[in-house]
DNA sequence: TGCATTTTGCAACCGTGTTGCATGAAGTTA
DNA sequence: TAACTTCATGCAACACGGTTGCAAAATGCA
């Protein structure tokens, strides 16, 4: 995704476009792994931790990204898929590996149906697998 | 469960009993919901945070305890119920309500099969669901 | 009893996440 | 353009959960 893309994406969201937002939303969309906030610290240099955070903390609350605690002890944050704002559905699974730490998406997987008991009102889900990953459990 | 079914309980795992292990075996059985490090320290007045960690630690390592990473920020820790040393087999869903920021086992509803994609090998799983609790969504 | 080993408490530390504050940029009005 | 307001940003400091080093205390054993 350029950077025009990008802007188009800050807009459609209703997030006002500045350079750094921009920068972010690259990054993001560049990362094929969902990436949490040191891996964006490292990978632009240019911004302050606190600014990233911020950026993020704002897309969240655009549904611009949404966020997978792995169990990794740090919070990682991916691209919305949907379009729709208003629409929380691109979830998918996720696996963590443990030997390598990273995190995958398991887009193929479906996410499946949980009837939860009468009263609970579910909004969000965090489903993560862990284990190996099949490159690591190759060695 | 008492000071000598705990006892009795860490044995069975082979964890030598001491007094402080006791001591936290039983504040874990007799929490309703799983307990964060915090909490427990909040309890356990006793022993320094340091050693409630290192227990836990000792008790995860021997499957007597497993975590729950529920999105709050920090883990959350329940006895197992399996008595066998080596099944993780009694995990199940674990619900997250966003309003009185407790975290529920949905003992009753079944963990779903995941048919993960080939080579991926998973060895445990986290599926926590975020909404509002039945006691909070009554007021 | 003396010795080796384990357990524990204390204090310090690490990293992630978060906030206060002052500066700086951008937009608005006259 | 100048004066003003609003928003975005960087810096530094902090909060907190988690973790470790180390020395003292407790335990087990010859």
């Amino acid at each position: 995704m350029d950077r025009q893309e990008c802007e188009s994406l800050l807009m459609r969201h209703g997030v006002k476009s500045t350079p750094n937002r921009v920068i972010v939303a690259e990054a993001l969309s560049e990362a094929r792994e969902p990436v949490s906030l040191s891996e964006l610290e490292e990978k632009i240099v240019s911004i302050d931790k606190s600014g990233i955070f911020r950026t993020l903390a704002l897309f969240r609350g655009h549904h611009l990204v949404h966020v997978i605690d792995d169990g990794s002890g740090s919070a990682r944050y991916e691209l919305c898929h949907s379009e729709d704002e208003h629409d929380d559905d691109d979830q998918h699974l996720h696996f963590y590996c443990e030997v390598c730490r990273r995190t995958f998406c398991l887009s193929e997987v479906p996410v499946p149906e949980i009837s939860v008991p009468q009263g609970y009102e579910v909004t969000s889900t965090n489903f993560v697998l862990h284990g190996i990953c099949p490159e690591c459990s190759r060695k």
